[in-house]
DNA sequence: TTTCAGATTTAGAACAAATATAAATCAAGA
DNA sequence: TCTTGATTTATATTTGTTCTAAATCTGAAA
């Protein structure tokens, strides 16, 4: 059920409309970081009326809620995570999948660098990931 | 003068003309990591028909050769960096100015992280930075 | 129930960064 | 000097994103 993630939402007071909640769900069970054109393909036949301004309002809405996070790992387009804890992220040159990649730096935990205040962290490993090396080579 | 930066071009096999001169020399004094926009604005002054295209023509030349390198810290637009080595970067959401962060990071110099072959590292942390946070509060 | 007001959704226009195109210019070697 | 390929340039096109304004929805008040 979606009982918890009308919750989620209730919580930091953003009204719980159908849309909203199916783009959150399609999130929450995806594990590639879609994009809004991703985003709005998998729903739109789902939803008949289903608008891809839509899509990009409540991801606002939900990124500046801290609900999910937003990754700049592309710089052509934006990719959506439903984890808006740090953690950073390894992209694939070969693929372009994204993995999740669970380290822990001591300098985002000092939440300082040089005097300056961290507020968020995004770290973006790019190279050839461990699926495309053991296929062909380069 | 800029023979070094000729021998730097020429090594790489690009062809030193003025426009790639230019803009590399820009880009090697400044220290606020620009975007095309800044640089096509302070040379088109210096040279009457200076173009955009051959800003981002250029950029991606000295990009792909390893002489520089992108920065995609804000989702908006590319930042461009005379240094081509792995470092971090601190951007402030007050001033916006991007400061370049020393550390290193122990993932980065294994080159491996969960089975992913390492060959290029963004970090970005954001917030607010040291001089901001001096003046006004928030 | 009906009415109303504010929030949300929607379609399409507008915008901005970046890329593609094709003609003009340049530079080096024959 | 002539030729050829590389580079620059102006412009058109593309693409992701934001803006706008009308339509729709929802919940509270009458
Ligand atoms: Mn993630
Ligand atoms: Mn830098
Ligand atoms: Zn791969
Ligand atoms: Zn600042």
């Amino acid at each position: 059920m979606d009982e918890e993630r009308i919750e989620k939402l209730r919580e930091k007071g953003i009204a719980p409309t159908i849309q909203r909640l199916v783009v959150l769900q399609y999130l929450e069970e995806s594990t590639t970081h879609p994009t809004v054109e991703e985003i709005y393909e998998a729903l739109k036949g789902q939803y008949p009326t289903f608008s891809k301004a839509t899509v990009y309002n409540t991801l606002q809405v939900l990124t500046q809620a801290g609900l999910i996070q937003e990754l700049t790992i592309e710089k052509e387009k934006a990719h959506y995570d439903p984890r808006p804890d740090i953690h950073h992220h390894f992209f694939c040159r070969r693929c372009h999948r994204i993995y999740d990649v669970e380290i822990d730096c001591s300098v985002v935990k000092r939440g300082m660098v040089e005097g300056h205040k961290i507020e968020m962290v995004q770290a973006y490993f790019y190279g050839l990931c461990a699926r495309c090396r053991e296929e062909g080579d380069a």
